[in-house]
DNA sequence: AACTGCCACAACCGCAAACTA
DNA sequence: TTAGTTTGCGGTTGTGGCAGT
């Protein structure tokens, strides 16, 4: 079996073949489809670069904060983090973390693992606060993490469909979710403890959970 | 021009969850 | 219920391109 970087005409046996045939079996998809891979190398060649619903270059403003505040909700899931950015991929957006993002919160003296400032001199800058943060982050935590599971459902559901139908085009539906980070954008401003533009905005939420 | 180090990104690997017979 | 198989996820590595020397 074929390693290492997918040729142009590998890439267009596989797209032909998920175009008229879906995908169906991973496992069987690289014989029927003429390709010496494994089931595993053509998914993954699918879904973080074929696939016609991934919008790819540069991210945005606006996608960076996402990104760094569903970071600090949800940790290195990164599924659930693409979940929340339409046409990205969990890969993708694990590479941007992981080269650019993570360097850049610690150059600005936060903790890319924690999301915290970095401790000066043994204490942190404001321990209730960040007490109150790590409670609001857990609920946040829960809930993202039913809005990923059922974005999750719904992607299963329409692949069965597009497979039954033998069709790969149709576009993915954005998640059935609440919009936790609009809210939170909303209510932040007026409690986050580094919230300038140009710096990290912290996760907490004032969301009504009753 | 040749070499070196760094960076970004694609792709692989191993594990766990989900599925199926 | 269970064992085998398939799929999805996250961590890590390999490679190509670019800048600096």
């Amino acid at each position: 079996l074929k390693k290492g970087p997918w040729t142009r005409e590998e890439d267009q046996k596989l797209l032909d073949y998920i175009q008229k045939h879906g995908h169906g079996s991973w496992r069987s998809l690289p014989s029927k489809a003429g390709l010496q891979r494994c089931g595993k190398s053509c998914r993954l060649r699918w879904t973080n670069y074929l696939r016609p619903d991934i919008k790819r270059g540069k991210f945005s403003t606006h996608e960076e904060k996402m990104i760094i505040r569903l970071h600090a909700l949800l940790g290195n899931r990164w599924s659930a983090i693409a979940a929340h950015l339409p046409k990205r991929t969990d890969n993708e957006i694990k590479n941007y973390w992981n080269t650019r993002l993570k360097k850049r919160l610690t150059r600005m003296g936060i903790d890319p693992a924690t999301h915290k400032p970095k401790i000066v001199n043994g204490h942190q800058s404001n321990p209730k606060h960040a007490a109150n943060i790590n409670h609001m982050a857990q609920w946040e935590t829960a809930r993202l993490e039913a809005e990923a599971r059922l974005a999750r459902e719904s992607k299963l559901r329409s692949c069965r469909l597009l497979n039954h139908n033998g069709i790969a085009h149709a576009q993915p539906q954005p998640p059935p979710c609440l919009d936790v980070l609009r809210v939170w954008r909303a209510t932040s401003a007026s409690n986050c403890f580094f919230n300038s533009p140009t710096t990290l905005e912290s996760p907490t939420s004032t969301l009504n959970f009753s």
